[in-house]
DNA sequence: ACAAAAGTGTTAGGCATACACCCATGG
DNA sequence: CCATGGGTGTATGCCTAACACTTTTGT
């Protein structure tokens, strides 16, 4: 087997599916490989864990190198290990999913990067190794997730509409919602409060903004 | 780091949570570790993917191997890296869960093996490494599962009674249901079907025997 | 005054929960 | 005939889902 100065062994890698919403789609981020194999295809930003470091380690790093994102919601997503996925050998890959405002993606996309871009989550490009079944399975991850946790502050602002969380909810979900109900629902959780304090300068009537009552993973008892 | 030959590498293992309903209560499968560290400590089954072995492949070797069943049900849990949990290193370990019917394990509990063990899932006996958090992470997510698939099936034989199903629910669960509705409710959902045979010999009435119309893993649309 | 998004209640149906008695069998 | 678990129905409250108009602002 290989062996590359610096890491650990080719025995383990991580993937990071980072999602986060714009233009009222639900997006994720991809990259450009540069090297072999698959150079030059698409890809899930990803590494190998250098030595001494953890799986989440690994992964905080590979969001700051190859996203410019810190301080995330990070979630494992799960461990991928069929045979055929990688050329180089049946090397294990633990992914995880991130979600992201899309403030925090945009000043960081620069030309030393390895290209990040957005893409539809529901429709990306041709991707290298086994990423889009990946991006499925965390699709599939975040749905769910949105559902039964808090999960959605990470996707927004500190503060933010309540039509900008529905936004958010039928980008992830991927259909309407009634706004009627999900005010009343979203409302009566207690998972956000009002600051009291409106958007301003727009050319319509000034909406209240919102902010999370808690920026800590919370599960609800009651699903949404 | 150490290696050992036939081994792929020191950098990756899996452990397995074995549960299994036994006298109406869940229990979990332990067997005495025969190495250091931790030799003569209460254990997961588990051990390294050997060379050209998937980690599926290594939980199914550890299954036949250390606790004597093959075919069962087996599910990915999470990928354990927290640092400090092998005296070894930061072994990442691949998490699995299996759920068996109890008949299945009772005719393996010979000598040769390393002494598999039942134990009630929620007082397990003091654990090698961080066994103890995956057992709790492994229960958490049974009692989900089990609320929004089929998988109960894995822990039955093939054909049950209702009571016996309804017990099966409660030992994971840990708390009692309500016959009338439990039996209105899992009847309505079309998971089983009466086999028109009856259980015989007891000294009360006889029971409809039921088995589950499809022992493929099927999520629930509706949940219990 | 108009365009654009913000904000607001009620009703009907389905689902979950609580609850108690008769039945079939073997000894 | 007795003991033991098997088997059955109804009523209530809650949550979900469907549905349309008025308000506020800037131009």
């Amino acid at each position: 087997m290989k062996r590359f100065p610096g890491y650990r062994e080719l025995s383990i890698s991580t993937d990071v599916v980072v999602f986060t919403v714009h233009d009222d789609a639900l997006n994720v981020l991809l990259i450009k490989r540069a090297k072999v194999p698959f150079k030059g295809a698409w890809a899930l930003p990803g590494g190998f864990p250098r030595t001494g470091e953890t799986l989440t380690g690994t992964v905080e790093r590979v969001l700051r190198e190859k996203s410019g994102v810190r301080g995330v919601y990070v979630e494992q997503l799960y461990t991928f290990d069929s045979s055929g996925r990688d050329p180089r050998g049946d090397i294990p890959s633990v992914a995880y999913v991130a979600l992201v405002p899309v403030s925090r993606l945009k000043p960081r996309t620069s030309a030393t990067l390895q290209s990040p871009t957005l893409f539809p989550a529901s429709r990306p490009p041709k991707l290298a190794f086994d990423h889009k079944r990946i991006i499925g399975y965390a699709l599939k991850r975040v749905r769910a997730k949105l559902g039964y946790t808090n999960a959605a502050y990470s996707l927004l602002p500190r503060t933010f509409t309540l039509t900008e969380l529905q936004r958010v909810y039928e980008a992830v979900l991927g259909r309407k919602l009634d706004k009627r109900n999900f005010r009343k629902k979203f409302l009566s959780l207690g998972l956000i409060r009002s600051t009291g304090r409106t958007t301003k300068g727009g050319q319509r009537r000034p909406a209240r903004l919102y902010a999370f009552v808690s920026k800590q993973p919370t599960e609800l008892t009651k699903a949404l």
